[in-house]
DNA sequence: AAAAATTTTTAGACTAATCTAAATTTATTA
DNA sequence: TAATAAATTTAGATTAGTCTAAAAATTTTT
């Protein structure tokens, strides 16, 4: 069995919108925008893929992943978090780097490879973003964790991940000296525009707005300890 | 600048041949038998070359690479071998099992990856089949090495790579305990069928075929310490 | 329940990379 | 040097993956 680098986008594309959407079918427009892609071109491929047995498709209502489908979608994802955790523990880039070398080296094929490079990495469960690497029979961790503007201020809690991925969110997170595993405090919601005043152990208070509050999440700190 | 995996895979195979001819162009069959693929298909395929400047071509004459070209497959080459390096060495794979892999790392983008990982590995000059490694601007040492079947007995020479990659080859040198750096000590030559008559560091004298001597580059023991 | 708007599919075209079979050019041999 | 053989190119098809424009189906609005 084996796909090539477009189907396999396609997969990864379906599964992120699958997840998104509570596992209700995937539109062919949803995929189009994600993708970046002609809706028509989408089309095709769907029939493709339903034909490998991939996903099921029903014309004009959707697409959902078979289990094999499933299977080789977190496959793919476990490919992408490992090289992630490669590229930063290793090789030393930053959180805000490695998405596009690993959006090639998770098309990389040899099983082997990559259960190599999972204990070469001590069987990392988390990536750099704090999403969960699937273990080598596909099952994963799941992280009890909410967006920090819907905790309750009064409490310490610990980063363990982000919503959005993208360079810039990444790099302001930097900026104020927020990464995975710090310790926050949350003060205070303002009323006025649903900013919040924010503290990191031991350093001065200072303010996140509603949209990067949403994009952070967190876990309690005593029940961090436990994970 | 970059190209296709496909292009890419068309510029190695040229520069290989290339060495073998000792730069005489490259002629269509050559290419099409080394890459398991119809003369027609390339005769399409180094004119598309041509026009993006990899290579000059003259029809029925063959191709050559220009020296954009060159670079490029330098380029590949370094990524190729590099990548051979860390599978060994780091994920513990044995040296006929890298080729596979690397055939495909070798197409990812990213010049800071490909820095960062030689610098990780310690910037290796040689690869696990005793290839050199071009460095960032390309450059690499040939060693002055000579097949075994050339070498004159009675003088230790050290193993310093293999000229046929293969996974009988390189299996069989396993099975007979000879690696990268073996030392090892040609005896006598006999005239009936150039077999040879050798003997590893406190071993046993064993004999060797013309053609697995042959295979199997050396340097006088001496010479090898300067390197 | 029509009409209008939206979504999706179909139709037809394009590029990259390949193939086979036929035509052409170059090299070898008589 | 003419005939023959070998190498190379051209011609015409095919598949994967993409596009735009038009047609069809579905959903929303009136
Ligand atoms: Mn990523
Ligand atoms: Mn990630
Ligand atoms: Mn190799
Ligand atoms: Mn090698």
């Amino acid at each position: 069995m084996s796909f090539s680098t477009t189907e396999e986008n396609y997969l990864k594309a379906i599964f992120k919108l699958s997840e998104k959407s509570g596992d209700r079918p995937v539109l062919t427009n949803h995929l189009a925008a994600e993708m970046q892609i002609a809706a028509a071109s989408v089309t095709d491929m769907i029939r493709r893929l339903a034909e490998k047995q991939l996903i099921e498709y029903e014309k004009y209502k959707g697409v959902q992943l078979t289990a094999e489908g499933q299977r080789w979608a977190t496959y793919l994802i476990r490919k992408h978090r490992l090289w992630e955790v490669f590229l930063l523990e290793k090789l030393g880039f930053a959180w805000d780097e490695v998405h596009e070398m690993a959006e090639q080296l998770e098309h990389i094929q040899g099983d082997e490879l990559v259960n190599r490079l999972d204990r070469f990495l001590g069987f990392p469960r988390y990536d750099p973003h704090g999403d969960p690497i699937p273990d080598e029979h596909g099952r994963w961790e799941a992280r009890r964790q909410s967006p920090l503007s819907d905790v309750m201020p009064g409490q310490v809690f610990i980063v363990t991940g982000v919503q959005d991925h993208s360079t810039t969110y990444l790099q302001y997170l930097d900026h104020l000296g927020i990464a995975l595993g710090s310790r926050i405090e949350p003060l205070e919601r303002l009323p006025y525009d649903h900013s919040m005043r924010v503290k990191l152990a031991d350093g001065p208070a200072f303010t996140l707005s509603e949209k990067a509050a949403l994009n952070l999440l967190v876990m309690s700190a005593d029940e961090q300890t436990t994970q």
